[in-house]
DNA sequence: TTTATATATGAACACATGTTCATATATAAA
DNA sequence: TTTATATATGAACATGTGTTCATATATAAA
């Protein structure tokens, strides 16, 4: 127990060395935000949530580019959705990187 | 002058949607997190700086795939370069996307 | 059940990406 | 100039990625 302050254990924080699975899960997670489409998703959803073809009219996209990239999220827990009819509402999941997405945003548009 | 106070410049703060520009920015510069060679890379040059052998050999990679990601990550203005005889000796330049990666390495490593 | 609406899914496609290989360039020493 | 070392570069290749199209699924209303 307290891994962190053992030396024996499978992977340790030695503070310099990334183990795979950190490797993967912080490319994973920059990946989503790497692309135009999804940006402009998570910003939407960053106050609000929308059902799918509210993201779809409200950004200019088709219906299916939409649904497919909510799925990528979602797989990375970067969003979530709530059921009501047939009507699906997708909103954040993760405000730490949601906040990462601001921090960017306000570097690139340098206010 | 002041164009944020103004109403009128070509495009100004309307704090939801996201211009070209900065999209293309904010993405170009999660792409280059996004990948585990360069958070690799970027990872090793975050305290000290190195030269690209330096960087092949402690990270076991080709010398030309560090050459061409350092590439990459100059063109970002990520990194910098100091020139020391016939050895380049690479290192950050941009600490407020380093930041970003910390942030994101301390989150996936869940400490 | 039928119909309408909202969303999901899978195949196909064009395009981007990361690595490797061979080779070029640049600097310094002999 | 020749030689050695460090790095850069470009082509080629396999693989990954985002969008579109057609269609499937799911829920609700008629």
């Amino acid at each position: 127990m307290d891994e962190k302050l053992t030396s024996s254990g499978t992977h340790l924080n030695d503070n310099q060395h990334l183990d795979e699975e950190t490797l993967f899960v912080v490319s994973q997670t920059f990946k989503a935000l790497s692309d135009p489409t999804r940006i402009r998703i998570l910003n939407l959803l960053c106050t609000d949530e929308h059902s799918v073809n509210d993201i779809a009219d409200s950004l200019d996209l088709g219906q299916s580019t939409v649904s497919h990239q909510l799925r990528f999220l979602k797989n990375l827990r970067l969003v979530k959705f709530r059921r009501e009819g047939t009507t699906l509402y997708y909103s954040k999941d993760d405000d730490h990187i949601m906040n990462l997405l601001k921090q960017a945003v306000e570097h690139a548009s340098h206010n």
